[in-house]
RNA sequence: GCCCCAGUGGCGGAACUGGUAGACGCGGCAGACUCAAAAUCUGUUUCUCGCAAGGGAGUGGGGGUUCGAUUCCCUCCUGGGGCACCA
């Protein structure tokens, strides 16, 4: 009998108040249940949220109810990345504070996560621009400085020339500012870091441990990181006492060296150029030079040369010392030897200075007389000539020989290199975390004292001229030395808001604590065993969050080394992109599609180009509203579809005919539990004896179900999921009781699927568990458990082919004999057919597969 | 340039360690219900030859291994991502 459509308007909001009034998601001490700690990157309050978090939040809550399910104690958290600059752009464009503006948007996202309904102890919710937050990131600070894991570093920055601050490396992205675009200069600027470095070889050999991670993460840090091993190596200076040191990883080819090279930045650069106007010009030419892909892709290699020679360390070679621009003063030393022969860069700098090239790695069918490299530097392997003592080695063997001379000598030390970098973490901005120092005339550097944090930001604030509103503010910075009491002046800049998500998650373990973290509490729930977000922070965010977690433990707040034990990166949500006939994109909204499928803008009905679907942004105008989809179809129709068309790890297309089969599958489920009401029996009813064949085939879909989901869930293949209920609600619709037996299947059959629905549609599945005549929540009841015998099939269908060629299918009792097999196989009429007057060669069966006979 | 990943119907995608390619959804087509429409339900839908039974082709291209390849190997093409004057 039909039922009134099911009114998400109405259920929604009722069920969110069930589960807040019942306290459901508050994660209580440690029981005896397992832990399970599933938590989705925080989001920035930007304002409104994006399709995106959908994704990420209702792949997190999926994750959450399943194990809350499944019997354990969940923490499932939320809170605010809060500090950051785009609180200051709006300060300056719409006049108001940032705190303000960031509060403001907290509220708004905060009211809109709650209409999605996800399991969130919101009793633990934090906002990273709190003082009760960064007041004990203060202290971290302080602990990380005794712990001699802060340095103050006069060096070469990236400035970003519009936000007028310092970027890290990791935020410059193709030579321009992550946030501002605009292309980074080089200044010297003093400010802290994080040592990183110091943990470089442990963070890439901690990855292969990290076995819930995508490789492409691991990868990824590992490729960041860039160990490479080489040594360092010290030439004499004609005619001078210092030396130069230089990195290589190719030590072996050190008789193909004809030239040196050292950074515009090198320290002996510096000094030449101090009586030398015309290599000052050269360097200066050098740093204006960008370092964006297109300006390095085309550069030239120059250089100059110093007059200085360095003396070959083995056959007394004096070779030219050159200021070149492609030698980084950031990597290795500053400095290498040029060998032409087998590195293209020296290569073409050789050619262009007329320098000798000396093949010395010789390839396996060439000779070492004729060998010659003309355009391309041989990279290849092969025995080493024209090297004295090193003639006929193999490269590795080379490598060692010259090691181990170098060593004897005093010359030179084998060692390991990384690309990373120290972490620089001063911000010159306003909206940040305090950097706790104080800096006095006669004492020098003073972290803060416990006593006297937080150091909290002035409310008083201009953002009328550009630079550090800190800076800036008459009287903040002016405090007492607290060692001695005479003039100070506070450190004006701000923690990078990267150090704020550092360590948030450990907060969320005990986030009104006294102390940063309770040791208990921490020990109990970390590491986090879920953690879902986007690709955009495998290097950033993760490795960050890996050295910190670190840095903890040697300051003796944790008791572990990886904070994420499982990592999962979801893909983004893209829309197809709109371009009207001037040109200018268009919102989807403001388009329309003609029955033969081409597409017209609404106004003026202008023929409209479709770009291809791309992530969702204000500036292509292909955004659409969560919002807006909540309102119009509802909570569990939107988790539904981001769970539904595309593996989460892709792009998923976000299409209106998509949500509205969501919707449509919605109130399918919903209509389906409706017309089976009024014959099921009691909830709880015993099951019976015997049951009709119909009533076990749907026994056997749902106990399949059952288990094909939750081994989906647990592989996070949550479109297979969405298949597999599919699978059953068309199983279930179109079963029809005959008598009492079959009317308890048929309830087995429904609870199973509420139940299997629950996780990611939760409302939807309060709704009809409620109908179905259950007292308590479904949020509350155990996962169902699919029965072993029922998920096996007693009769399988079995391919058989005759020379790799489907001919026939064959119904048979599983795990048949082979005689029987083959005997079946054999007396089929296509399977005759197709062997004809052929013999038979061979016959493979494989039980319960295939089989295969082979003719000719 | 180096390093990864992906390429399957009209579309999104299934196919676990080599074993019945196209599950499930979207869209299309046909039908039922209706005065009609919407909603809903049923059937059908890789291409191709055939009335049918049945045959042929088919997982980006080419080659290979195998009784058997979407899956493994080589090679090329296309798309996406990461790194990049890293010595």
């Amino acid at each position: 009998m039909a039922r009134e459509r099911y009114n998400f308007r109405e259920a929604e909001p009722r069920w969110q108040k069930a589960w807040e009034a019942a306290g459901s998601f508050e994660a209580g001490p440690a029981d005896g249940r397992p832990k399970a700690y599933v938590l989705e990157m925080f989001p920035y309050p930007s304002g409104r949220i994006h399709m995106g978090h959908v994704r990420n939040y209702a792949m997190g809550d999926l994750v959450a109810r399943y194990k809350r399910a499944r019997g354990f104690n969940v923490l499932h958290p939320m809170g605010w990345d809060a500090f950051g600059l785009p609180a200051e752009n709006a300060a300056m464009a719409k006049k108001i504070h940032p705190g303000q503006w960031t509060y403001d948007n907290i509220a708004t996202m905060r009211g809109q996560l709650k209409t999605m309904g996800l399991s969130l102890d919101w009793s633990r919710e934090i906002a990273t621009c709190h003082p009760g937050y960064y007041r004990h990131q203060q202290k971290l600070f302080t602990e990380f400085m005794k712990a001699g894991l802060v340095d103050r570093k006069e060096a070469w920055v990236n400035w970003d020339p519009v936000d007028l601050t310092v970027l890290a490396n990791e935020q410059v992205v193709d030579g321009k500012g992550w946030r501002s675009g605009a292309p980074v200069e080089k200044k010297k600027l003093s400010q802290w870091v994080f040592r990183i470095t110091e943990f470089a070889d442990e963070l890439a050999d901690a990855l292969d441990g990290l076995e819930r991670w995508p490789d492409k993460v691991r990868l990824m840090q590992k490729n960041w990181i860039g160990r490479s091993e080489g040594m360092r190596m010290r030439f004499a200076l004609a005619g001078r006492q210092d030396e130069l040191e230089v990195f290589t990883t190719r030590h072996d080819t050190i008789f193909g060296a004809s030239f040196m090279a050292i950074s515009p930045e090198h320290p002996l650069a510096a000094e030449l150029a101090s009586d030398d106007p015309e290599l000052s010009g050269f360097i200066a030419d050098c740093q204006r030079m960008g370092t964006s892909e297109e300006v390095i892709e085309r550069a030239e290699k120059l250089g100059y040369d110093t007059g200085l020679f360095a003396i070959h360390p083995f056959d007394g070679r004096k070779l030219h010392v050159y200021v070149a621009n492609f030698v980084l003063m950031e990597y290795g030393s500053g400095a290498i030897f040029g060998c032409p022969a087998h590195d293209q860069r020296d290569l073409d700098f050789a050619r262009k200075y007329g320098l000798a090239i000396f093949p010395v790695v010789i390839p396996q069918d060439a000779d070492v007389a004729t060998f010659k490299v003309v355009d391309e530097a041989y990279k290849g392997d092969g025995r080493i000539g024209n090297s004295d003592f090193l003639d006929g080695m193999t490269v590795e063997e080379a490598k060692n020989e010259v090691a181990t001379r170098l060593e004897a000598m005093g010359r030179g030390t084998r060692t390991v290199n990384y690309r990373l970098r120290d972490w620089g973490v001063s911000r010159q901005r306003y909206w940040g975390c305090p950097i706790p120092v104080i800096h006095c005339g006669d004492c020098g550097i003073v972290p803060v004292p416990d006593d006297q944090l937080p150091v909290e930001l002035p409310q008083d604030v201009t953002f009328d001229k550009p630079g550090n509103p800190l800076d800036h503010h008459p009287t903040w910075k002016h405090v007492a030395c607290p060692s001695c009491g005479g003039d100070a002046r506070r450190d004006t800049d701000t923690l990078d808001t990267f150090v704020d998500s550092s360590w948030y998650f450990l907060r969320f373990c005990s986030p009104r604590d006294d102390a940063p973290m309770d040791k208990e509490a921490v020990g109990y729930w970390m590491p986090v065993d879920q953690y879902i977000g986007g690709v955009e922070h495998a290097v950033l965010h993760l490795l960050y969050s890996r050295f910190f977690t670190r840095a903890l433990k040697r300051c003796g707040y944790v008791d572990f080394d990886e904070p994420f034990a499982g990592l999962f990166t979801q893909g983004m949500v893209t829309h197809e992109t709109y371009k009207g006939p001037d040109g200018i994109w268009l919102e989807p909204s403001e388009v329309e599609r003609d029955a033969d499928g081409t597409v017209r803008a609404i106004a003026g009905g202008g023929a409209v180009s479709t770009g291809r679907s791309e992530k969702m942004s204000k500036s292509k105008k292909n955004v659409i509203d969560p919002e807006r989809i909540i309102a119009e179809y509802g909570a569990d129709t939107a988790r539904w579809f981001m769970l539904s068309d595309s593996p989460p790890e892709r792009d998923l297309e976000w299409t209106d005919a998509g949500v509205a089969g969501a919707h449509r599958f919605v109130q399918r489920l919903a209509r389906m539990v409706g017309d089976a009401l009024d014959d099921l029996p009691a909830p709880g009813s015993a099951m019976p004896g015997e049951f009709s064949e119909a009533a076990m085939t749907l026994r056997s879909a749902v106990h399949k179900a059952i288990d094909g989901v939750t081994g989906d869930i647990e592989a996070f293949h949550f479109n297979r999921s969405v298949a597999r209920i599919h699978e059953l609600a068309n199983a279930v619709g179109g079963f029809v009781p005959a008598d009492a037996a079959d009317r308890w299947a048929q309830r087995e059959a429904l609870e199973s699927l509420v139940l299997l629905v629950n996780p990611m549609m939760p409302h939807l599945a309060e709704e009809m568990w409620h109908v179905l005549g259950h007292a308590g929540l479904a949020a509350d009841a155990p996962w169902p458990v699919a029965d072993a015998a029922l998920v096996v099939e007693e009769t399988i269908t079995l391919g058989v082919q005759v020379n790799g060629k489907m001919r026939a299918k064959l119904a048979i009792a599983r795990d048949a004999s082979r005689e029987a097999v083959e005997a079946a196989a054999l007396a089929d009429d296509n399977v005759q057919r197709a062997i004809g007057e052929l013999s038979v060669r061979k016959l493979i069966v494989v039980p319960n597969k295939i089989v295969n006979i082979v003719v000719g």
